[in-house]
RNA sequence: CGCGGGGUAGAGCAGUCUGGCAGCUCGUCUGGCUCAUAACCAGGAGGUCGCCGGUUCGAAUCCGGCCCCCGCAACCA
């Protein structure tokens, strides 16, 4: 079994403050890591942000600010969850890094050699009210919402283009021979029945004179890549590729055995498991080894949106619910790819039934009973069956977690059967026989835990060494 | 006939691929317990599985039709 693991989440785009969704897709990435990891891989765990196109280049205008500035302050913040979520990857690749410039460049001159790239005049309709390029999802009965009832310019530029088209036979035969390339297996059949329907060439490039902020097109000064083209070469720059091809190789894997896993969301399906991969092929270079696409997460049936104004974000999260509250809740929203619905009073009540009332009450109880003991506890080796590793493999983590549960249910039924309280008082032998039991499930738990929330499993395995009372989790109203 | 997802107990969901007693968590009701974070345990109530029809010994599951809700519709992270 090949010995290194490579997975990356999708890079967030840095024009707001990083959103719930991302945090959950990072943390089952983290989740992922972390096990594999503990089965003995060595990981890269890729993550980062985008920070080219048009979006940044207005915002940092409005704000007065240099583009790099803008980013840089915004990079940071994404960074800062690493520490709020207790994260473990191990590269943060930003799209403004000198060595992902270069790559994505040489990306761009591999495509073009093998002929995959070409000049095009390209039509965009253009608000004059606006002073902005639309495109047509974001026109209302064909004019500007802002502007109504006013005519649409229509202006021709010259872009270059990526003959998307071209690789519509190279991708279908790469999905039929990984028949879980994509998963869930819904997501698979979207991305297949969209790249049969027929795929369009698009645009991968942007005049400089209009929006200078973006990776520069080789040999040509008047262009700059478009976004989507310098984004995805992240997964690879990260490695150091080109110049690292060692490196390379042993993460991103090779043609005849690709070893990449990605994690996105469902609005990143055909970036991801598509114009990608397509872009790959193209310069001849292994694709990606599996895809996971991961739902959306609503808010009490309603989507998430600042106009609604039921945004949740990962930071509030962590200061009601701590860390571990957090990626527990994050973890145990629903299964994977499908919609997920969250509320405050919904997570609320997971946290108090699982976390205060389950786990951590149980650890209480365990802790209190053996107060007074000194037993040889059998740390127990096997981390995981068969079938958690399945889960694990194919993102069920809710499941697992479930399965950990279990334990604490008989543990609590176990305790309420034999009562060891009794026990204690009028027979030794067996108080002590109950007590090694119950402390060597708490014991494997906290090992069951480590990937999951690695710092209730060390809060746990410290409170079974110094018997010291500890509140895992603080009960909320 | 644009593409896709969904409709299962008061709430949130699993089960549908591969047909075989309708399940889980929360909530609720009743009882028990006192080691524990007003926590824990047991038992109960609660469902025409969106609707109609078909296949089958047997359908939440397979097939056909219909209704309702939600995303996406390509250069938008």
């Amino acid at each position: 079994m090949k010995k290194e693991f490579y997975i990356t989440t999708t890079l967030p785009y840095v024009n707001a403050e990083p959103h719930v969704g991302f945090a959950s897709e990072i943390v089952l990435a983290d989740v992922r890591a972390r096990f594999e990891r503990i089965l003995g891989k060595e990981v890269i765990f890729n993550t980062g942000t985008d920070e080219h196109g048009l979006k940044i280049w207005q915002k940092a205008r409005e704000a007065g600010v240099e583009a790099q500035d803008y980013v840089d302050e915004y990079a940071a913040k994404f960074d800062d969850l690493k520490e709020m979520l207790e994260l473990s990857y191990t590269n943060f690749i930003r799209t403004t890094d000198e060595n992902h410039k270069k790559a994505a460049q040489e990306l761009w001159k591999r495509v073009d050699d093998n002929g995959y790239i070409y000049k095009k005049q390209y039509k965009v309709k253009y608000c004059v009210g606006c002073e902005l390029e639309k495109t047509d999802s974001e026109l209302v009965d064909r004019y500007c919402p802002l502007h109504p009832g006013k005519e649409l310019e229509i202006i021709e530029e010259e872009n270059y283009f990526f003959k998307f088209s071209a690789l519509q036979d190279k991708l279908l035969e790469l999905y039929k021979n990984n028949p879980e390339f994509v998963v869930p297996n819904k997501r698979f059949n979207e991305i297949k029945s969209f790249v049969e329907r027929g795929l369009e060439d698009f645009s991968i490039s942007r005049l400089k004179t209009k929006m200078p902020w973006g990776v520069p097109v080789p040999n040509d000064d008047d262009q700059v890549m478009y976004v989507w083209f310098d984004a995805l070469t992240n997964y690879i720059s990260t490695l150091g590729w080109p110049g690292n091809q060692e490196n390379f190789e042993k993460f991103w894997g090779t043609v005849d055995a690709p070893n990449a896993i990605q994690i996105a969301g469902k609005d990143n399906l055909r970036q991801q498991s598509a114009m990608w991969q397509a872009m790959l092929l193209a310069a001849e270079l292994p694709t990606s080894k599996q895809v996971f696409i991961n739902g959306f997460i609503g808010v009490d049936g309603q989507k998430m949106s600042k106009s609604i104004g039921n945004v949740i974000s990962p930071t509030e999260m962590v200061e009601n619910f701590g860390i571990d509250g957090t990626r527990y809740l994050l973890l145990t929203k629903g299964t994977f790819g499908e919609d997920n619905d969250i509320s405050w009073e919904k997570m609320t009540a997971k946290y108090n039934a699982d976390l205060a009332n389950g786990l951590g009450n149980l650890t209480s109880r365990v802790i209190k009973l053996s107060e007074n003991l000194n037993l040889e506890i059998e740390k127990k080796e096997i981390i995981f069956d068969e079938a958690s590793i399945k889960l694990v493999e194919s993102f069920d983590l809710d499941k697992v977690l479930e399965n950990i549960w279990l334990i604490v249910r008989e543990d609590n039924k176990y305790i309420e059967d034999t009562k060891p309280w009794e026990l204690a008082k009028n027979n030794e032998d067996e108080f002590k026989k109950v007590m090694k039991k119950l402390i060597e499930d708490l014991n494997f738990i906290s090992e069951l835990l480590i990937p999951f929330m690695p710092e209730t499993s060390e809060k746990i395995k410290k409170a079974l060494e110094t018997k010291e009372r500890v509140i895992l989790f603080e009960r909320m109203r």
